[in-house]
RNA sequence: GUGGGAUUAGCUCAGUUGGUUAGAGCACUGGUUUGUGGUGCCGGGGGUCGCGGGUUCGAAUCCCGUAUCUCACCCCA
């Protein structure tokens, strides 16, 4: 038997239903905001995840489906969402057109991981991206989007939050932290060794108990920002305060991805297991330069479907459409002529099969149906019908020719 | 990429120290007077015990390999 690949997983029935509840809920929440649908092709240039995500990140390290085309391209599959945003920006010209542009998308990434619950290599990513506002409101306005989005589909979560400094002040701080854990470098661990090359904040997260008692004491980032970074964070907090947002400040969050300064922040749930993040976001200002665009502020977040699908509260599917049945063999071929007729405005359930009225009754339980309709000799030698309601079990006749 | 645990019917799981024809619940399907309400009752189909080797008179059971899932690490949504 030929199986999906691993990691990659096929989507259907409830999954489905919650898949696209979620997409919508999701969708519906984003364009109250203002935002626009975007889809950006699944294949891009490998130049652009390594320019944007940055090439000392693991996803562009070694997680990248990445392949030479038959036209010699060096082309990978996106390991997530915002570098193609960016490149359709500066591609549509829409940094040099000025003014505010705000996108939503979802869709499938690509990342060449280990598999284990809450981690695919085939995943879904519902994201937002907001290019042209500087002003911290608009940080503070994406985390007021996720928690709705997160609220409409009944999901509890943690938000915590940093800041991750800016040009000014986060190279500085870099300076020191690596300063700091050399003096240790003899205890430390072989990870935090490795992560002094590749992105020392993230040492500050390590698991190891000898590592953090050595970084009990090491500079906090968010004790060194600079004047301008300092006062955002202070009034995005008062934003989240005045509306009843709750929030952890948490100094060792980091943005795995390099493009992120400033805001960054993370939603997380208890109850999935160890991939817990179900969104991440935070302002990346500085990534449309760096792409060949015109400098243009931006802010974004991406949310993890999968990790949410078991998470969210789906509302009670209410009873839809009709069942007809017959109940006996000459009574088929009405049953399909009228579902025919009633299927140009209505759901209709039939069965091919004439059974008793019971077996009947259980089938359009097991549909949902809300009106349900037994067609027999009766029926057709008075050309009427009963249709009954299921719902409020009410009964009304009405000849074939009306239905 | 590293280390641990798991894999038996469509699903959730039993299966004793290796010993007849591998079970249950749910689901599916048929019947239960072919005309008014689901829960009841009685049947039925469905398994190369993940896959491939090995040990043994005999393997779902023990050993090795492999695939997948899962947990931790790593990383991240």
């Amino acid at each position: 038997m030929i199986k999906s690949l691993r990691g990659m997983n096929d989507i259907l029935s409830e999954d489905y239903k919650r898949f696209t509840y979620f997409i919508n809920t999701a969708s519906d929440v984003a364009q109250k905001y203002g935002f626009h649908f975007i889809q950006t092709p699944l294949l891009e240039e490998t130049a652009l995840f390594k320019r944007s995500v940055g090439a000392s990140s693991d996803i562009v390290g070694k997680e990248m489906y990445q392949f030479i085309d038959k036209g010699e391209n060096d082309v990978s599959l996106r390991p997530e969402g915002t570098a193609g945003v960016v490149r359709a920006f500066i591609q549509k010209k829409l940094d040099k057109a000025g003014g505010i542009h705000r996108f939503f998308y979802h869709g499938s990434m690509f990342r060449y991981e280990r598999p284990q619950k809450g981690r695919l290599r085939q995943f879904h990513q519902f994201g937002v991206e907001s290019f042209g506002v500087e002003s911290i409101y608009e940080d503070a306005n994406m985390i007021m989007m996720v928690c709705d989005i997160l609220l409409a589909c009944g999901i509890g979560y943690r938000l915590q939050l940093n800041s991750l400094g800016d040009a000014k002040c986060m190279p500085a701080y870099h300076d020191n932290l690596v300063k700091y854990v050399t003096k240790f470098k003899d205890e430390v661990c072989k990870d935090c060794i490795r992560r002094l090359d590749t992105n020392p904040i993230r040492v500050l997260d390590c698991k190891n108990k000898i590592c953090q008692r050595i970084y009990k004491d090491a500079p906090k980032l968010i004790n060194n920002l600079c004047q301008s970074c300092e006062d955002d964070f202070s009034k995005l907090k008062n934003i989240l305060d005045s509306n009843n947002i709750d929030y952890e400040i948490d100094t060792n969050l980091v943005r795995g991805l390099d493009y992120y300064s400033k805001t960054a922040f993370e939603f997380v749930s208890d109850n999935i297991g160890s991939q817990s993040a179900i969104a991440g976001g935070g302002r990346y200002d500085k990534l449309v330069e760096f792409l060949d665009g015109r400098p243009t502020p931006a802010v974004g977040f991406a949310m993890g479907i999968e990790r949410l699908m078991e998470l969210i509260v789906m509302p009670e599917s209410p009873k839809n459409g009709y069942y007809i049945g017959a109940m006996d063999e000459n009574a088929v071929d009405l049953i399909v002529q009228l579902s025919h007729k009633k299927r140009k405005t209505h759901k209709v359930s039939i069965d091919y099969k004439a059974k008793n009225f019971k077996n009947h009754i259980k089938a359009a339980e097991k549909v949902n149906a809300k009106y349900f309709i037994i067609i027999g000799s009766n029926e057709i030698q008075s050309a009427t019908m009963v249709i009954r309601n299921l719902k409020d079990n009410t009964e009304k006749t009405v000849t074939l020719k009306e239905f």
